[in-house]
DNA sequence: ATCATATATGAGCATTTGTTCATATGTTAG
DNA sequence: CTAACATATGAACAAATGCTCATATATGAT
């Protein structure tokens, strides 16, 4: 029996019924996909990276983060709120100042593997 | 002696010398510190990570995915061009078929990492 | 209280991005 | 050659994104 001729498919549908089931069965719910996707959006920009590779050294504050770049505090402030909010990175107030770091391990592993993608 | 006062300047600056010296150090050239934004930009979409799941299991035809995801072929075609540009995902002919699969094995650490990270 | 400093945030705007649609290219069969 | 199929691609458009500017909030000093 020939699979009946719809818009969408393959005049040989090369995908086989194991490999579909596989596919579907290993393949994360679509939230969590989006999740991962909204996560590695934070890693697609160059300023964002920037602001990572410099809390590798030291916290920092906004301000400082600002002149080490190059750009204004507000642009800044917009971009640690985005790694604030997917927890890519922590803050700590003394006084007037706001301190951010790092929050995790995963950073720097992401960024390091994409590292060596890019070198080759 | 204090400080000269300057638009962008925090009144006390938190960055000691040492740690400036450091960032400027290790901080890689601004050109690679684009690409590797624009590596994660190909990560930063649910479809483009959606075939990078489904390539995970088997190579594949255009076709096949856009059936597996439900999507158009020309919206997978479009997608598949920008991450075989960076060479994420190859391909090989077999007559009117193109069949796309992973190119490196970043891209699973990658995913894999950036996954720790959105289960927690 | 007022002022100054450090940071956060909303609106506006220009740029980028992902999809759709139509069409072009490439391959095979007849 | 033509016809059918698989894929690629350019234009158009809506949605998302990143920065700027103005302003709000928070803390400390006076």
């Amino acid at each position: 029996m020939t699979a009946p001729k719809e818009a969408e498919h393959c005049d040989y549908i090369h995908v086989h019924e194991d490999i579909v089931e596989q596919v579907n069965q290993n393949m994360p719910d679509e939230e969590i996909l989006y999740d991962l996707a909204e996560l590695f959006k934070l890693f697609g920009d160059s300023t964002r990276i920037k602001i990572l590779y410099v809390l590798f050294e030291s916290e920092m504050c906004v301000c400082d983060i600002a002149q080490l770049l190059g750009m204004t505090q507000s642009a800044i402030s917009h971009q640690l709120r985005a790694l604030k909010q997917s927890k890519l990175i922590k803050y700590r107030r003394e006084g007037k100042t706001v301190f951010y770091s790092l929050a995790d391990g995963h950073v720097r592993t992401i960024l390091d593997q994409g590292m060596e993608h890019v070198a080759e």
